[in-house]
DNA sequence: GATAAGGCGGTTT
DNA sequence: GAAACCGCCTTAT
């Protein structure tokens, strides 16, 4: 929806795009950045759409798979947690030990 | 501390 | 314009 939410969506991708190598963000901060903290649910729809589109278009992905919950747990993820956990804990050696980070 | 239920915002069809 | 969907968060039991 190209109205003026897409500021949101777009700020949610941007965030995430930000995202650092070896570093995690939360559904809940990522909302926050974007505008809205409780809109934490719509920020995975978009990233899961988004991604999808990335891939369908053929272009960069983002890096969806540094995104997850608030609780520490990964959340969910179109290719699976699985493979999201593995890419988490492959790319994310110091602080985020035995599980995630927040902030 | 863990599990259950409710509520919330945004997108897509 | 309204209903359904989603990768959640928060509060309550």
């Amino acid at each position: 929806m190209k109205s003026r939410k897409r500021n949101f969506s777009e700020r949610v991708i941007l965030v995430v795009s930000r995202i650092p190598h070896g570093k995690t963000l939360t559904y809940q901060e990522i909302a926050k950045r974007a505008g809205n903290k409780k809109a934490a649910r719509a920020v995975g729809n978009i990233l899961s759409r988004y991604y999808k589109d990335c891939v369908k278009s053929g272009k960069k992905t983002i890096q969806c798979h540094r995104v997850i919950r608030s609780d520490g747990k990964v959340g969910g993820y179109a290719r699976g947690e699985k493979e999201k956990i593995k890419l988490l804990q492959k790319e994310t050696p110091p602080l985020a030990r035995g599980g995630v980070i927040k902030l």
